[in-house]
RNA sequence: GCCGAAGUGGCGGAAUGGCAGACGCGACGGUCUCAAAAACCGUUGGGCCGCAAGGCUCAUGUGGGUUCGACUCCCACCUUCGGCACCA
């Protein structure tokens, strides 16, 4: 016998609690009883307890017991409740990591895939989680991905799939397709060349026309964050789509048009932009612009769309020499070419509107375009600045007698004008004003006063006049290219010279004076009558592009034919398997490309010789529907059957990384409803409640990644400390849904407990019957109201303060064993029963050896949750605080629920209280029953 | 940058409008031991007053506000984390 064995084989005799001799053993009973396995037969109301499945990267790290101990806790706990709980595991199979790995060690990804499966399988059974491995389901395998196939022909059927180009990271010296993560600082990850984007044909499912479904939650009980995240994702917005003339010679088109949340502003456009990908720009730009246009576009598609959005970013853009007309005011404006408008969003082009656009704003004064006011400012804002010398003699007395008031610095004034005031000020103006000077009113109305009259600044003309008659009265502004800025150059203007709230329509040609509250109505209703565009609601969301120039993924199951086209590949010939003999190049160039067996095929319609598609989908798409697939895992003739389908769907409660919020939880949303309309679902949503854990990170504070290094793995600390101490140290740590870095360093008071908790389940103690002693009714209210916050804990998913109860009740045991008070027999049984049944969630190899112990029947994992009483869990007496002024001035031992008077009285009968009251008046008393009497005293 | 979160002792955290620091780690002191480990018991936010019992006071990222009362609600800011459509 190894020295080892003997220790171990002494502390089995000695009764001494060892993980590693019964977590072993009872992992082989329960597995081979099929404790977990979920029949489908079973009477019990079903719960579908489902965890996001892991990528099957090849270790488990702790992240993953991290999401998977308290999942595994809840759905024993609701076994226990009397559900027939199905809670399945299995494996995202496909995916980038596994084809660097065929790069990097010459085997094929399907048998790296297969032995990280091998390796992570034992890793998850070593947790001793109720996973019902019958039911695995790994999407990488033939029998599933022929299914994800299946699904694709079922969208396009549906008309939910298409085809269309889209740009896609571009090596140009390995001429090969790359990952968004694989571009490090514009180059390439592998050979450091830097990056482009180019376009190709790709496959896209119609998530947007679910778009306004998607916004729909009151179906499930999801976090509102999450549903907030994804409401802004998906972006609603409504307004209109405006028509502007083109009247470029090279051009076939006549129009071009724009989405705006702000069609209220249209008489303010004084220029156009396109996204630089936009097709109209190669074709309008003018050939003294074209170099200059050429260069900006390619630097624009070397850029990520983080960057491009950046507000912070200087707004570049350059003019393509052409112009376009806004259809409402007939003025002809500039279109430039700018990288802060998205082909993606809306129509790929913005009206600028300096005015009231903040980042039209910042391009106009940028760039020396015109900014016109057009939307009356709701504050009332409106300045002038008087130039010393400038103005006559009195104009401050003049002021202060109309009461508009300014301030004078050097001679000059800065003044604030009243809104009311605005006509009496440009009077005032007008009779003080010296010859050949001119004064301006700006924010709310725009005036410029010359010597000769007043000019408004009201349209593109009166800019270009006003502008003309200050540079031939001031040297100073005739560098100034437009009014806002030779404006915007005072300091003391700035916060009067741009707003985008919604207010009165000025300067709008037939709907000037329309009111803020009806102007986009109007000015949509006024654009239709014209058929100078129309009312319409746009997405930030964008459809789903699902192609992936890649081949470890699902082929896409369709046939490119000289003569029929896009052909599908019939539903028998599913599925199109991958081939087992793929050649990786270190480049990272698809394989599939070149492989000519699978590439060359016959046309299904014709027979002739055709190509087969050599894009695989996104793995999304595998991942949007596995949860359809472990309810009815081995069917060969369908997906999943309806009948099972209307026994264990939806899934009843999804649990998993906050990190998928807007993608994977919005796609299987809509690869639902798409399933629902094809008519093999019936309801509505795939997870009906929701709770996202937060992320456990590395103890440099980052997310766990194998390229960072800082992967703690989960082995080292099952092997030293056992998976039932393990499990709890994780639940122990903090909040679930809030995770931080893994410090292991606490896991010995875990240990501790489990060890007290065993001592205490498993020591004689010396009781007798004594039902009625003081010291049994606060027995039983420790364990009824421990039941009663284990209960709510793990309903909630706070298992931090489930196992901080667990330990609470477990030092209260302790210390009645060992003080010798008096321990009635009946009480005693109750608490160790109970609390063993409690134990059997978060530590269920400890809890079944303990069940076993005290004598009762296997296992404990099928036995009733335990329901608490709350009459005897309710405590008789409360300690509650008295206050004065808010500070704690005395502690009073009250009954339960005592009557305000008896309870004020008290408090103010108390020699601590008086001492604070004495010689004040007391204002007021607060009584909060069972918590504090607050007593405001004055003076 | 945009969207969503989070900031509390030396550390993880508890308290969701009512006694800030439950539970645990660590540290310190003790019991047991030849000794150490383990186990067990006790103390443990800062400052001030007191021999002591105890009392006073400051303190929940920063600054303001609402309230009898704010870790909790509101406004502004700072820092950190997650996501940003080809990592999964």
């Amino acid at each position: 016998m190894s020295e080892q064995a003997q220790t171990k084989d002494r502390a089995a005799q000695a009764g001494r609690y060892d993980p590693r001799a019964i977590e072993p053993k009872w992992q082989a009973r329960w597995a081979a009883d099929g404790l977990y396995r979920t029949p489908d037969d079973d009477p019990r109301p079903k719960w579908y307890a489902l965890t996001m499945l892991p990528y099957t990267s090849g270790d488990l790290h702790i992240g993953h017991w991290w999401a998977m101990a308290p999942s595994d806790t809840q759905a024993r706990f609701m076994r226990m409740r009397g559900h027939n709980v199905l809670f399945p595991m299995g494996f995202d199979a496909f995916g980038l990591p596994a084809e660097n790995a065929a790069i990097k060690d010459g085997a094929h990804p399907a048998e790296w895939t297969s032995r990280n499966i091998e390796r992570m399988r034992g890793q998850l059974k070593s947790m001793g989680a109720m996973f019902d491995w019958e039911r695995e389901v790994i999407t990488a395998s033939p029998d599933y991905y022929r299914w994800s196939q299946w699904f694709f022909l079922k969208l396009l059927e549906h008309d939910l799939a298409y085809r269309q180009m889209a740009p896609v990271w571009w090596c140009p010296k390995d001429q090969t397709v790359l990952a968004n993560e694989q571009v490090v600082g514009g180059e390439c990850e592998r050979c450091g060349t830097p990056v482009t984007k180019r376009d190709l044909e790709q496959w896209f499912f119609r998530i947007t026309r679910y778009a306004d479904e998607l916004l729909d939650f009151s179906k499930m009980q999801w976090p509102e964050q999450i549903q907030l995240m994804q409401r802004n994702w998906i972006g609603r917005r409504e307004g209109a789509e405006l028509r502007f003339g083109l009247d470029v010679p090279g051009a076939k088109e006549k129009e071009v048009r724009v989405f705006t949340t702000r069609p209220d502003t249209v008489w303010g456009c004084s220029f156009f932009v396109l996204a630089p990908e936009h097709p109209l720009v190669d074709q309008i730009t003018t050939a003294e612009e074209r170099d200059a246009v050429r260069a900006y576009v390619d630097a624009a598609r070397r850029q990520t769309e983080i960057e491009r959005l950046s507000t912070e970013r200087e707004k570049t853009g350059v003019f393509t020499g052409a112009y376009v007309t806004n259809l409402f005011n007939g003025e002809k404006v500039p279109v430039w070419t700018a990288d802060y408008v998205l082909y993606s969003y809306g129509t790929g082009a913005v009206m600028g509107v300096g005015a009231h656009d903040e980042r039209d704003f910042a391009f106009a004064l940028k760039h020396g375009l015109p900014i016109l006011p057009v939307i009356e400012r709701p504050d009332g804002l409106t300045k002038s600045f008087a130039m010393h010398g400038t103005m006559q003699e009195g104009l401050g007395d003049a002021l202060a007698a109309a009461r508009i008031p300014f301030e004078e610095r050097s001679g000059s004034l800065f003044i604030t004008i009243p809104f009311d005031r605005i006509d009496r000020y440009v009077e005032i103006s007008r009779s003080h004003l010296k010859p050949g000077c001119w004064n301006e009113v700006v924010g709310t109305r725009w005036i410029f006063i010359f010597d000769d009259g007043v000019q408004a600044w009201d349209s593109p003309e009166a800019e270009r006049r006003i502008l003309a008659r200050c540079k031939a009265l001031e040297p100073a502004v005739r560098e100034r290219r437009t009014v806002m800025e030779m404006l915007y150059s005072l300091a003391f203007y700035r916060d009067a010279l741009f707003h985008d709230a919604y207010g009165m329509m000025v300067h709008s040609g037939d709907l000037t004076d329309t009111p803020g509250d009806r102007a986009i109505a109007e000015t949509i209703r006024y654009g239709e009558g014209k058929g100078y565009g129309k009312g319409t609601v746009n997405y930030r969301l964008r459809d789903w592009l699902i192609s992936r120039q890649r081949m470890w993924g699902a082929p896409i199951p369709v046939v490119y034919c000289k003569t029929d086209g896009i052909v599908p590949v019939p539903e028998q010939d599913l599925p199109v398997l991958l081939p087992d003999d793929a050649e990786f190049r270190p480049t990272g160039e698809s394989p599939l490309t070149y492989h000519q067996g699978f590439l060359n095929t016959t046309c299904p319609a014709c027979g002739e010789p055709a190509r087969r598609e050599t894009d695989t989908m996104d793995t999304f798409m595998c991942s949007s529907w596995y949860q359809m697939r472990y309810i009815d895992p081995h069917n060969d003739e369908r997906p999943f059957s309806r009948e099972l389908a209307r026994k264990w769907l939806p899934v009843d409660q999804y649990t998993g990384g906050a990190e998928h919020a807007v993608m994977h939880l919005l796609y299987t949303r809509f690869f639902t409803k798409a399933v629902r309309d094809m008519g093999l679902l019936e309801f509505d949503e795939p997870m009906m409640r929701l709770f996202n854990q937060g992320q456990i990170l590395g103890t440099d504070g980052q997310r766990m990644s194998k390229s960072r290094g800082n992967v703690i793995a989960p082995d080292e600390q099952v092997e030293k400390w056992g998976a039932d101490t393990f499990r709890a140290y994780l639940m122990f740590l903090g909040p679930w849904d809030e995770g931080g870095p893994y410090d292991p360093s606490g896991i010995s008071g875990v240990a501790r407990w489990l060890n007290r908790a065993w001592n205490i389940a498993t020591a004689d103690v010396a009781t007798t019957d004594a039902p009625d002693a003081p010291e049994t009714r606060s027995l039983r209210r420790w364990t009824h109201h421990t039941l009663q916050r284990v209960t709510h804990d793990i309903e909630r998913f706070h298992f931090n303060t489930m196992v901080s109860a667990l330990m609470e009740f477990t030092n209260e045991l302790s210390r009645r064993r060992e003080a010798g008070a008096t321990v009635d027999r009946a009480a005693w049984r109750e608490a160790v029963e109970m609390f063993v049944l409690m134990l059997a969630p978060p530590v269920p190899h400890i809890a079944e050896e303990l069940w076993e112990h005290i004598g009762k029947p296997y296992s404990v994992h099928t036995q009733s949750w335990p329901s608490y009483d709350a009459s005897l869990a309710a405590a008789d007496e409360v300690e509650i605080a008295v206050q004065v002024n808010g500070r704690v001035r005395e502690r009073l031992t009250l009954p339960v629920d005592a009557p305000e008077d008896a309870a004020k009285e008290q408090a103010l009968a108390s020699p601590s209280v008086r001492a604070h009251v004495e010689g004040k008046e007391i204002v007021r008393v607060i009584y909060v029953p069972n918590r504090l009497v607050n007593i405001v005293v004055k003076g």
